[in-house]
RNA sequence: GGCGGGGUGGGUGAGUGGUUAAAACCACCGGGCUGUAAACUCGGCGCCCUGAAGGGCUACGCAGGUUCGAAUCCUGCCCCCGCCA
């Protein structure tokens, strides 16, 4: 509390006010409250639904840890009380509750991926069960009381469910006002979220000031600190965790890799400018020699990937799972760090080879596809390979050990023999 | 409490007694092309019977019923939406 933040010089300022940002209120205020020195409570909260963190997290998270680095400190919200409700953001289906132990299982899993970008000394782990759990019927309705339906209406997610006559639990009208309350409990300065959250923040502002509580940078209420959604892999949606469009901060090198590699060219210099420090002036580069068309895209992409891989894993990972990339799809070869180890029945090593219908159930029984049907059409369209030649509708298959079996473009298998014991193998495939 | 509308595959949404495993679109999967990009193109997309042919089993909110035959008709129940009170 008492010690102060560094000041920082116009430039750092610069970066931290404009890059990666979408929005700040009120932008002065905050200016002017990182000019002072003074420490502030910057507040960022999440729910404890799954234990999966995107990398559109890592936006705000990075820029938590750059404030960080003045001296900042860092309050992570646990949602573990509103987790029971459900935020009804983004495609919002009600969220089915949780018990107590998923959301310490998930909360633990969702901290260690913060670390990767937080720094841990100038964090403080806040719960919502801290305050709510004491909370009475007359807490809640009195809060309740301070604003209206009208006010909470306007949030854009409800107001479209609204307008067009989608279900609103009465619950999820409150969801706002905890999250508000939140601000009020911890004393937030700054509140970091996405675009998306710009309701729920600005809420948590006005309820500060309504309690009369001198939070903020100048005393107002929180100051709001927005930055843009990523968006993912599809090129359309914003990332997340349940449109299966994400890359998970806890991805392998060589899928976060793969799955970078993968994204459209229209959005790679979103990634650069949300998700790496790569200098301005060099995506002003970038982005001519892309539209010039004077570099290959592919080059500044794997550039992309190399940046973010060694961020959340190493630089050493980073070339790793390089390699990995051009060997498998430049030379096609097999990609020996995601190959799966699977053991066929003893009848079939021994016959060494068979007719390819033995597959689709072999392929069903690995776990590689989810039915039998799935495994016959991927056979009859062509999908598979065994050892570099594709597997027909009459060709004999060679099963044998040692034998490589590829499935679609990324999906690697590599037959074993039966170990004496039994701790075959099963390294996971992908995650999604 | 009254009146009306509606619940179909991951999503949107057609279908109102057999020709419907269920249109179309999206998403997704695979082949081709390529840079695991985009665009394009071809194909697939309930489960099971070794492929095809053919067949079986599940499936249109839930439970019963009518019928040779139901997602489609009837009854009860559950849920959602709107208007009025």
């Amino acid at each position: 509390m008492a010690s102060r933040a560094r000041i920082p010089d116009d430039e750092t300022l610069r970066r931290i006010t404009t890059r990666a940002v979408a929005e700040i209120v009120p932008h002065q205020e905050f200016e002017d409250a990182l000019r002072s020195g003074r420490t502030l409570r910057l507040k960022m909260g999440f729910d404890p639904t799954k234990p999966v963190i995107t990398l559109g997290w890592a936006v705000g998270l990075r820029k938590l840890r750059q404030l960080q680095d003045l001296g900042h400190t860092v309050v992570v919200i646990i949602g573990d009380w509103t987790a029971r409700i459900g935020d009804p953001s983004g495609a919002s289906q009600t969220r089915p509750m949780l018990t107590a132990e998923e959301v310490q299982a998930n909360s633990e899993a969702i901290l260690r991926q913060f670390y990767k970008v937080l720094d841990e000394s100038r964090t403080e782990i806040r719960r919502q069960s801290e305050w709510f759990d004491g909370f009475s019927l007359t807490d809640v309705v009195r809060l309740a009381a301070r604003f209206t339906v009208a006010q909470v209406l306007q949030r854009d997610d409800f107001a479209q469910r609204y307008a067009g006559h989608k279900p609103i639990g009465l619950h999820e009208l409150l969801y706002p006002l905890l999250q508000a309350y939140d601000s009020v409990a911890v004393e937030a300065d700054v509140e970091f979220g996405g675009t998306d959250q710009k309701f729920n923040n600005l809420m948590g502002r006005e309820l500060q000031r309504m309690l009369g509580q001198r939070a903020g940078p100048a005393g107002d209420g929180q100051a709001v600190f927005l930055v843009p959604l990523l968006v993912g892999l599809d090129g359309q949606q914003k990332m997340s965790q349940s449109l299966g469009n994400y890359i998970a901060i806890d991805d392998p090198p060589h899928e976060m890799y793969g799955k970078l590699m993968s994204i459209p060219d229209a959005l790679m210099i979103d990634y650069f400018e949300l998700l790496t420090d790569v200098p301005d002036e060099e995506l002003a580069y970038i982005r001519r020699s892309l539209e010039e068309r004077t570099v290959n895209p592919m080059e500044h992409k794997m550039r992309l990937a190399r940046e973010i891989v060694t961020q959340f894993h190493s630089r050493e990972a980073a070339r790793e799972a390089e390699e990995g990339f051009v060997r498998t799809f430049r030379k096609r070869e097999t990609p020996e760090e995601t190959v799966r180890e699977v053991m066929i029945p003893p009848a079939l090593m021994e016959a060494g080879e068979a007719m390819p219908d033995v597959l689709p159930n072999l392929l069903k029984t690995w776990g590689v596809v989810p039915s039998v049907s799935e495994g016959r059409r991927l056979l009859r369209q062509g999908a598979v390979e065994i050892n570099g030649e594709k597997v027909g509708a009459k060709t004999l298959v060679k099963l044998r050990s040692g034998a490589t079996i590829r499935v679609g473009k990324h999906r690697f298998l590599r037959i074993v023999d039966l170990p004496a014991g039994r701790h075959g193998a099963d390294k996971q495939p992908r995650s999604q």
